[in-house]
DNA sequence: ATATGTTATGGTATATTATAACAAGTCAAA
DNA sequence: TTTGACTTGTTATAATATACCATAACATAT
């Protein structure tokens, strides 16, 4: 049992339940999760936090894959395209998408003590954003919050 | 006049209303806005779309400035640190703040075709993303929202 | 007037993140 | 069996950002 989204779960089924459910959207929309992809996700589901592109080539390195940067940024491209994992932009890393099966604005609380993720769902349709957009006559394609702050187990513990 | 937030104004004052704003504000708070600071807004405030660090640095280069690249990054950390000037972190650039005289969560509308930038104010007090943090015992520190898509100039004109 | 602290600048070097470009393998469909 | 779409391998390099050390400028305390 380990945190996620700050709360203490059983990770390892919730590994396996999320790899099976992108190999199963895979399969339904042709896309080929291939050895590398999914070696990818399984590294970014290990943690519910972020990880740079070159901590996961790491591992691959060590796991024997070629590990030039390409590779992982290849198959973050192919995770990140199709919704199973997010960037986060303000650490220049990436994690697993908490909330495969479903198109929606992801929302991350980025606890700047420990660095872990948790992953939430923004309904800026009813936001002024939505209103700004409207006005200014802007289509908004896709969008991201990035909420930095102090998770509960770190609040009280850290500065 | 030119295009700002996708409509058009009259840009000049606009800029000489932005900096005086600013100057007044550093006055009060007792921040010094020395003369590399000044014109790395000035040189924000020229156009209405990010700019980045480098950019920036040839600018001031062409100046006379002295041009490592930390005299841009020391500039920017203190635009961007006192509300001056926001970095939008899915173009690794920055803007100058167009609300700086009020703490806000900026929500940046992208336009991925000229990449102008407009900046709204979102509201996320009232979003699922304060309930969200709420449950979890998150406290939020700062946050940015940022949507990419298409402004009204570029709609039509290109795909 | 001198020392001390704080803030800002100058500068080098280097770290970190990301992509371009090209060759080659895989595999299904025409 | 070739074509085409897609994936991988690899080298090199671009783009972004920071660590670190030294110096200057200036206010305030001794």
């Amino acid at each position: 049992m380990q945190p996620i989204g700050f709360k203490l779960h059983d990770h390892r089924t919730c590994i396996a339940h999320s790899v099976t459910s992108v190999q199963e959207q895979c399969a339904e929309k042709g896309l080929q999760l291939t050895p590398v992809r999914q070696r990818v996700l399984e590294i970014l589901l290990v943690k519910h936090q972020a990880m740079g592109a070159y901590d996961i080539l790491a591992v691959l390195k060590a796991e024997g894959f070629s590990a030039q940067p390409p590779v992982a940024y290849r198959a973050l491209d192919f995770l990140v395209g199709n919704g199973f994992a997010h960037k986060i932009e303000r650490l220049n890393a990436f994690v697993a998408c908490s909330h495969p099966s479903s198109e929606h604005v992801p929302a991350f609380l980025i606890c700047r003590v420990c660095e872990n993720v948790a992953e939430g769902i923004a309904n800026l349709s009813e936001d002024t954003v939505a209103a700004s957009a409207r006005d200014a006559g802007f289509i908004i394609e896709r969008a991201v919050v990035e909420a930095e702050g102090v998770c509960p187990n770190c609040d009280g513990a850290q500065p």
